[in-house]
DNA sequence: AACCAGCGCAACCGCAACTAG
DNA sequence: ACTAGTTGCGGTTGCGCTGGT
């Protein structure tokens, strides 16, 4: 097909096309549209459910707003466990992170990244891919995080930093046809003698990525002993860091801790 | 009460991979 | 084999909300 000019029919449709937030309107014809019809084929999906959006925006509307079985709002320390942990294993993969999260958009969890775990990387004064982050997170926050879970599921070992666990790492088959499985979590905590996250650690130190990394058992003496320590850090170091949710910033301690070992 | 800065989230953009013709 | 269209992903941005001053 040959156009004269620059206003071919595609870009007439363009002009015409909406952007920014969505109305509830249009959520509705969306909706409506996807339960008659079924999800794919986003650009025809658009037209003919009579939206004046582009199929990705139609798409990433339903993925990661309208699906049924999406969840929004508070990520649980679980979830946030989870994250770092799948984040440690494979960077910003979120979708792939996503399909171990029921419920979870990569969208959602990517913004979590950069809000609140990058955040904290920014108080320590640290980049967020750095090893001293890392490790941060892997021998600080994790156990923390465990052990937080364990007290919350009333698990009476909670006592003892929680140095072996490992999350069924099952994904959460995405399928259309079953898009009903909302609310069965694949994460469950098992005290299965598989590799736990720091021996997955020390384990990657040994393939030449690793360096003068501090090991998991000196981390934990050196911690435990700081943080029980009468009349030292203790009051900031483990209740401050059992009451934190991820916006607060008590990094003193976790400051003081990090010059000190690295 | 007004202003401002920071935060969180929804949405967009660009690119790469995939698919159909 | 090539091309155009579509889909999926990760990075980025814009804006409303909230808390502090």
């Amino acid at each position: 097909m040959e156009f004269h000019g620059s206003i071919t029919p595609q870009s007439v449709e363009e002009m015409d096309l909406r952007r920014g937030p969505w109305t509830v309107e249009e959520d509705l014809l969306l909706m409506n549209y996807i339960a008659a019809h079924g999800e794919g084929r986003w650009n025809s999906l658009a037209r003919c459910a009579g939206l004046r959006r582009t199929g990705k925006s139609c798409r990433l509307r339903w993925l990661n707003y309208l699906r049924p079985d999406v969840r929004r709002g508070n990520i649980t320390p679980e979830e946030q466990l989870l994250i770092l942990e799948l984040h440690s294993r494979w960077g910003n993969r979120w979708s792939k992170i996503a399909q171990f999260l029921p419920g979870r958009t990569d969208n959602e969890i990517k913004n979590y990244w950069r809000t609140r775990v990058q955040k904290h990387a920014k108080q320590l004064k640290c980049d967020v891919n750095s090893k001293q982050f890392k490790d941060v997170m892997r021998y600080l926050w994790m156990p923390r995080l465990i052990e937080r879970i364990r007290v919350a599921s009333g698990d009476p070992t909670a006592v003892e930093p929680a140095a072996h666990w490992t999350p069924e790492l099952a994904p959460v088959n995405p399928s259309p046809d079953n898009s009903s499985t909302a609310g069965s979590p694949s994460l469950q905590f098992s005290p299965q003698p598989v590799p736990d996250i720091c021996a997955d650690c020390s384990t990657r130190q040994g393939d030449g990525n690793g360096g003068d990394v501090i090991q998991p058992g000196e981390f934990a003496a050196s911690w435990s002993a700081s943080a029980l320590s009468p009349g030292g850090d203790a009051h900031l170091g483990l209740l401050d860091f059992d009451q934190i949710q991820w916006g607060d910033s008590l990094w003193t301690v976790e400051d003081i801790w990090l010059q000190q070992q690295f």
